[in-house]
RNA sequence: GCGCCCGUAGCUCAGCUGGAUAGAGCGUCGGCCUUCUAAGCCGAAUGUCCCAGGUUCGAGUCCUGGCGGGCGUGCCA
């Protein structure tokens, strides 16, 4: 933190630790949180814990530490509630150390300090033979967040698209071109026209073997690594598809360190495999390469007709990022259904005496259903006809729907058509991480569409009304601030004060809802604030203490939609 | 069959390392625009935290066993 603004939790957190020691008690289990009623204080700590090793209740235990804990230039006041002792921060330090700490961008409301751990995120990763649909959007929109969570938060990041530009699928794509494709619709729509033939090789294949055969000579024949008719069709197709999915990734504004697909570890698979039956852990089973796992089926290196498989592919990428990047903690950021091979990857490094092998993590997340209105249940995959929706056709619809709401609630706005790009494109990222990963999304229009309560507009809005002050004042102020005035905004500071452990949470868990969780908070008490407190009309010394706190809870809410991938804009 | 995940208000979900009276949004009902954006605010009603045991001073949270749903389960990714 800025040198100059002091962190009043950790300055709680110490006068408390030392309190506490004087009186024997451990500190190492302190939990302190904002107590459930906000009558009771601004940060509570339970004493239960210390009751056993003090041999006295816990209620005692309060009242002593309560009693130790006298007042300070931030601590306002420390009270015994039952077994709780709870703190109340004096306004003006929580102001200060709040607006200021925001504002000047120190530490955790900006740029926390380089730290000299590395994190390697897979994320995205589509299969370039299949269009970009809904179904990619959670593991691009989940993975660009966090990556830019542990930037924020000191981790040197590289993010990885791996994508999936290998493998036996590839056989049929390039089946399905030869038989099927044309270089007009291919001109035309891309993404369309390779879906299109690469169904339609789907539906021919049960009524004729030939094609499968035909696909699986393709496909050793583009892993033969001659330059030959396959892998001149599959490198034009990759390129299409790679162009295709920028329009995309723009829109959300996701980026990549690497652009490394499976195929990338072409050359890497032989050396991989090799290392790993040097380790002795490979058996021959019905014909191929495996790695037995406990209590699991055993994980395959090389299929029986000698072709690599994606667990190989995975294992390759995974000893060129310890090689390359020398992670401290590597994620994978892939759909639930997948669990069991991330479990044996793990296994296997884990025979392999990897020590980093519990630092190899699956990020899962929960699969998009479909509502079938024949059964009436939420179903994997498809639509009801049976077509992907495609992730630009979701954008769409709902930068249509901004469209649409700007019309009718600020007709007059300049830069319609970019705020509705803005509200749109965030909508949907924003629907997609507010709820914990694990859960399945139900694909629902309505749902996505509703730009009321718990969504990106509310919380955007938020930020456009802030804005729309800020401009009509003329900026922040810039001279001494009278803190104490700003005794009236406490649920908006101490909710401000939240963002340094809300990040570290989303960390601890890979999870970026906790993050989403709290600007929506952050948003629900500026426009709880704004009902009540006026600012332009407001007295000169007020009006300026109020104006710095609009200021910094514009700037950490901005903050905290670009690292969720959300745009604010100045006015909506 | 086995493995893993999920089960909290009518619906969609929060609930942090077990801790204070289980909370939001949507929907329903009732208020609030001659003051900085009503995409908003305020209020009301709404609970067998799937069930049964167990551990604990204390369980929505941990353990065991059920029930319901989902995903996966040897050469697709």
């Amino acid at each position: 933190m800025n040198p100059d603004v002091l962190d009043i939790a950790a300055h709680v957190r110490s006068r408390l630790a030392a309190s506490a020691e004087s009186l024997g008690i451990p500190t190492t289990t302190f939990v302190l949180d904002r107590p459930k009623d906000a009558a009771h204080g601004d940060v509570g700590l339970g004493c239960f814990p210390f009751a056993k090793a003090l041999g006295k209740s816990p209620v005692e235990i309060a009242k002593e530490l309560a009693a130790s804990v006298t007042p300070d230039e931030v601590i306002e006041s420390a009270t015994a509630v039952g077994p709780f002792v709870n703190l109340r921060y004096r306004r003006e330090a929580l102001a200060e150390s709040v607006v200021r700490g925001v504002l000047e961008g120190a530490a955790p409301y900006g740029q926390w300090a380089h730290e000299d751990k590395c994190v390697v995120i897979d994320f995205s990763s589509p299969n370039i033979a299949k269009p970009f649909h809904v179904g990619h959007l959670r593991s691009t929109v989940i993975g660009a967040a966090l990556r830019r969570v542990y930037s924020h938060c000191g981790w040197r990041v590289e993010g990885i698209n791996h994508l999936g530009d290998w493998g036996a699928q590839f056989g049929k794509v390039i089946v399905a071109w030869r038989r099927w494709g044309s270089d007009e619709d291919l001109e035309r729509a891309p993404m369309r026209h390779m879906f299109e033939i690469y169904v339609r090789f789907g539906q021919e294949a049960p009524n004729d073997p030939s094609l499968q055969e035909e696909a699986s000579a393709a496909f050793r024949a583009l892993e033969s690594g001659d330059d030959n008719e396959e892998r001149a069709i599959w490198r034009r197709l990759r390129e299409v598809s790679l162009k295709a999915f920028q329009g995309p990734y723009t829109r959300l504004c996701v980026e990549f360190d690497h652009v490394t697909g499976e195929s990338f570890y072409e050359d890497k698979m032989k050396a991989t495999v090799r290392q790993i039956e040097e380790a002795g852990i490979t058996t021959l089973s019905e014909g191929a390469l495996v790695v037995e796992v406990d209590g699991m089926p055993p994980c395959i290196l090389r299929k029986t007709d000698g072709t690599t498989i994606y667990a190989t592919r995975d294992l390759a990428g995974l000893f060129y990022r310890r090689d390359t990047y020398g992670f401290d903690r590597a994620l994978y950021v892939v759909g639930a259904e997948q669990r069991l091979h991330f479990r044996q990857l793990r296994a296997v490094l884990e025979r392999l005496g990897w020590p980093q092998a519990a630092q190899v993590e699956h990020i899962d997340f929960g699969l998009i259903l479909f509502h079938n209105p024949d059964t009436g249940r939420w179903e994997k995959g498809k639509t009801r006809d049976g077509n992907a929706i495609f992730l630009s056709e979701v954008l769409d619809e709902a930068v249509a729907n901004a469209r649409r709401i700007i019309e009718d609630k600020n007709p007059e706005l300049a830069d319609k058509e970019a705020v509705a790009e803005a509200i749109g494109v965030s909508a949907i990222v924003f629907n997609d991480l507010k709820n914990s990963r694990v859960k399945d999304v139900k694909f629902d229009w309505e749902e996505m569409l509703t730009f009321e309560g718990e969504t990106g507009p509310y919380v955007q809005y938020a930020g456009a009304r802030l804005a729309s002050i800020l401009r009509k004042a003329g900026g922040a102020p810039t001279g001494p601030v009278a803190w104490q005035a700003l005794a009236d905004a406490d649920s908006v500071l101490l909710t401000m004060l939240e963002y340094g452990p809300t990040l570290q949470r989303v960390l601890d868990k890979n999870e970026p809802s906790i993050l989403t969780g709290l600007t929506t908070r952050l948003a629900s008490s500026i426009h709880s604030y704004l009902r009540e407190h006026h600012v332009l009309s407001a007295e000169p010394e007020i009006r300026e203490a109020r104006l710095a706190l609009v200021a910094a809870a514009r700037k950490l809410l901005d903050n905290g939609l670009s690292l969720l991938g959300m745009t604010s804009p100045e006015e909506m």
